[in-house]
DNA sequence: AAAATAGTGTCTATTAGACATTATTGG
DNA sequence: CCAATAATGTCTAATAGACACTATTTT
């Protein structure tokens, strides 16, 4: 609408989420928390988020919230998740938060955590299979479960349904991985994804008939076995595609 | 974030806007859509939307909005879409509105224009193939172009986008259909959506295969030709699948 | 009988899974 | 040579498109 009746009820805060999330070298899904410092949900751990400023876009919100709350600044795939709008997901306001996602290499990830002492990566235990969506619970390096702060289990979850979901589409496994990558390694990261293995003869097929990826002619070294080659995203093949 | 840093910069309006989406017997997509009767854009055509008001959750300000600008209440699919938060959407005040997209019959669409002075049924010409995506132009039913106000030539070609991307995975052509339909009806509204001819053959197939459907016994009749079995929609299959 | 759509049967091309086999490296 | 993974080849099952054919209704 935009406005004909001009009962503006009342004016919302209004935040961004982000989601980020990412895979870790043992095949474990992986999102990147901040302490809380104050109440409500003291010490509980929560998505980087900010509140949406009056001359900025959702989207320059959500590259705030990765900058300054997640320490994670340049190029990352980000994407619009789902905006939240129950009435107390926090007890003192009425709070919308829209919620966004980042894919981000776990190379990425460390380094971040490594500036930023109120931040700590987190594993990922999604409870459910397939697409079929629910909350999830988050451990940290030691394997103590964390609690999260406000509806935050709940966007989580979506976020990793979506992923899950879009996995079979898009070309979003890259975005998790280095500039140059085995297939195996490829693979890996669509099951860490959809939480169950694929069948590796199928995949490789797929993957290069889809000309998505290119061989860079170099191969994974220092193996104890047959270096696998490496290849590296075809651009070109996806922007075409629309 | 809910909040750590307390500078809550401002307070946006936050409103809620719904592309209604039906298919006529001719096999053009439709949208319903309410005339504007204030600067800006008086007298162009705008999604029916509100704003969201202190104690209403998304959902329920998306509902009121069928209801109260529309004319449909009652059982509706409705499902987020998305949220649009650039600066100069409105160009009066920074307004954050979050797009729900509803699919509805094409006879609840004529009633509800019926009842309605300010609504209007428009076919929506969509002017790119697939998912890639991109604005769409609405006419009226004497086939005159209508001025769409603010970015919604970009909401509602967000709805189509998604809808064709929907089809493949989801049930949404029943919401489109009243309770009882011709296979050859179901396909009529798949071709609509994604804007092409589909296979007759495999259509049925898969459409029988998948156990989305069963047969009510009763024919279509009245025709010049063979009745066509009449089925409906099992739900039962569906909530089995999440 | 003619016209028109409903509905069935069959062939082919494509694709994913399963599985066997060969290739290549370090130890 | 052995161990381990890379990479290829082949068979099968499932599915979509193409197309021919039969079925059923009204005029």
């Amino acid at each position: 609408m935009d406005s004909t009746t001009f009962t503006k009820n009342f004016l919302p805060d209004v935040t961004v989420d982000v989601v980020l999330l990412s895979i870790s070298s043992n095949g474990s899904l992986l999102t990147l928390l901040t302490q809380r410092d104050e109440d409500p949900f003291k010490n509980a751990w929560a998505l980087p988020g900010v509140f949406v400023g009056r001359n900025e876009t959702l989207e320059n919100a959500a590259a705030r919230a990765l900058r300054d709350k997640a320490g994670i600044a340049g190029d990352v795939f980000v994407e619009q998740l789902f905006t939240f709008g129950s009435l107390n997901r926090d007890p003192r306001d009425r709070i919308i938060s829209v919620a966004y996602y980042a894919l981000v290499p776990e190379g990425r990830f460390i380094t971040a955590v490594a500036r930023n002492a109120g931040a700590v990566i987190a594993h990922i235990d999604v409870p459910w299979t397939g697409v079929s969506g629910g909350t999830v619970q988050v451990r940290n390096e030691a394997d103590k479960k964390l609690k999260l702060a406000f509806d935050h289990d709940r966007i989580i979850g979506i976020a990793v349904q979506r992923i899950r979901g879009k996995l079979n589409y898009a070309p979003i496994g890259f975005e998790l991985l280095p500039d140059e990558f085995t297939l195996f390694e490829l693979q890996h990261i669509h099951e860490a994804v959809l939480g169950h293995n694929i069948n590796k003869d199928s995949f490789r097929r797929k993957m290069l008939a889809s000309g998505l990826v290119e061989e860079t002619g170099r191969r994974r070294g220092g193996t104890a076995y047959r270096p696998a080659a490496l290849y590296s995203f075809n651009k070109e093949e996806t922007t075409t595609h629309g």
